[in-house]
DNA sequence: ATGAAAGCGCTAACAT
DNA sequence: ATGTTAGCGCTTTCAT
């Protein structure tokens, strides 16, 4: 068995009180013995049980609020994974309330900040949108002392303990590489992207072209067309890049992919189509052959993560490196499934 | 916060020490006051909190030992997670023993297991060959109150708790949709295979070619060869098999890919290939456009869960349900690397 | 058959 | 500044 911290404290001849401050950095200990335990801890390399310590801090009741976008299949998914992470910290005497937007507004999103933080939880997580009004609200959370961790989309220059989330490169050139080899390394193709005013948008775009002229020079993108997330626009702008009648292959970055494949069959057009995130939809879509892959990357994880990195933090005082948390990217095909 | 044994206890007005006995259905419980407490656990919804438990339970020392077939890169990354799953278990008193065969015989395996049997650990785990001399050793494990364990691969007609390894039909059917995209839906390809005497390379070979017939029609598999996870062998063995001239891929089921791709390259052959386990060899095959797909079958996560399992189990007395725990199935390209 | 109490390792409030 | 102690929830031994 690994030191204990009565053992620590007797080698160093004083109480476990005492090592247990010197171990938190709090006051009430002179220099000299602060000095002489820290010693001991190196020496032994002691390390605090972690259930010892968590079972014992579940006398405090804590509370983290977590603050989502409006739903979609996606994030229903990441709050699946926030609501499993919450059920676990139960019996912790951690409670986690999951409060959900009305719409994809930076106002909105600031003030729901506003009225977590006049509730005083001991830790926020949020989806957040890159804004001022949703930073002033950040920086509000941080002067009373409040931990925040990112999760899914991330904020510049605030104090957020973490960002967990995907990496958003790595899928992209992940998805440049899958749509190179469905349409046989060359060809050209097309880039059906979500809301540009979302950074991860402009990141899977750019990092996708990179992979594509850096791998795969024979492969050209010739179209590029903004589908809102959204079916309808998404039917119409497929139509349009279809008109190239040699096209190979979409790429789509968001929402939408079904009505992208819809239109694609009905034109009876062999195009082969890489997407995000597998869904219901993105699933079906597989099975049926009108998508060849689908690169997931880890919506449930993120949520739950969301959540237990942030109990850590108030537990454990940890925190990921770098600041960052990402998740599995995954490759699905057909036979992988089910 | 959920109901406490504590609370429980007051509520069917008995001690704690008697709902800890109805709990784990321990005798010296009169049945009128066991049926009451029950009732009571029932309404309540409780369950026992994890980390209490854990932590009571680490005033016992235990030990568990693992037993391992002789090692390659795929079972040195077994052994990495079992050993982070150790690390894990010390500071709940629990130490884990690995020992490694010399050779790769049934017989050695149940000398050491009938060894490890001698020393009475509180749980086995163990890579188990399927014939009668393992099968007999465990049912002497069986006898003697030993939960057992069994992981990469498993063994029939034992009392083993659970089984921790790879979908295998899932894994093989998923190199099947691969290596047919990689050559282009159509051609001839050929199965280079391990020791057939291992139920998961014939396992390997069958769901590939169910999975090419009902999916894959137009793609033949020309060529079979048994390479014994051995470099030379595979070396000579894909010579012979690039005599075809047409020869568009090449599955491997184990070990030797490196000298399959030395083969191809030294002959200017445009031959796709899909393996299994991502390692520094295969990793650096994927670099280098040596190998179109890669996959992984969680050899870290094979280690570590068996041995988190066994701890479960003695603690919990939880298993898996179907008694069997599958690890990621997962694809990489050369793109998703690092 | 049932209950009381000590102990797992750690924290924090309280006493010295 | 330092030590003492009562918990956290559960298990287990020892009384009754």
């Amino acid at each position: 068995m690994p030191f204990t911290i009565r053992q620590i404290a007797e080698i160093a001849g004083v109480s476990r009180g005492t090592v247990d401050k010197v171990l938190h950095g709090r006051e009430g200990v002179s220099d000299e013995v602060r000095a002489r335990v820290e010693e001991v801890i190196r020496k032994a390399d002691y390390v605090p049980n972690r259930l010892a310590t968590e079972l014992s801090q579940s006398m405090k009741e804590r509370r983290i609020a977590i603050l989502m976008t409006p739903l979609n299949p996606f994030a229903e998914k990441v709050r699946e994974g926030a609501l499993a992470a919450a059920k676990e910290l139960r019996e912790l005497n951690c409670s986690v309330d999951v409060l959900i937007m009305r719409e994809f507004r930076e106002d909105e999103q600031a003030e729901s900040l506003h009225q977590i933080i006049d509730t005083h939880p001991d830790g926020i997580a949020v989806m957040a949108l890159d804004g001022n009004l949703t930073r002033e609200a950040l920086r509000r959370a941080e002067e009373e002392h409040i931990p925040v961790v990112t999760f899914v989309s991330d904020i510049a220059d605030t104090a957020r303990i973490c960002f967990v989330g995907q990496d958003i490169p790595r899928g992209a050139r992940t998805a440049a590489e899958l749509l190179a080899r469905a349409v046989g390394q060359k060809g050209r193709v097309a880039i059906l992207h979500g809301p540009i005013s979302m950074s991860a948008h402009r990141q899977r775009i750019e990092s996708f072209e990179n992979e594509l002229s850096e791998g795969f020079p024979q492969v050209q993108v010739s179209g590029f067309a903004d589908i809102h997330d959204d079916d309808e626009t998404a039917y119409r702008e497929t139509g349009l890049v279809l008109e190239d009648r040699k096209l190979a292959g979409i790429y789509v970055t968001g929402a939408g992919v079904g009505a992208v494949a819809r239109a694609v069959k009905e034109q009876g057009r062999n195009v082969r189509i890489v997407c995000f995130d597998l869904t219901r939809e993105t699933e079906r879509l597989l099975r049926e052959d009108e998508v060849d892959f689908v690169i997931d990357q880890g919506a449930f994880g993120q949520g739950r993560e969301a959540v237990r990195l942030l109990w850590n933090y108030l537990v454990h005082k940890t925190v990921p490196k770098e600041g960052r948390f990402y998740t599995d990217t995954t490759i699905y095909v057909k036979a992988l499934l089910k």
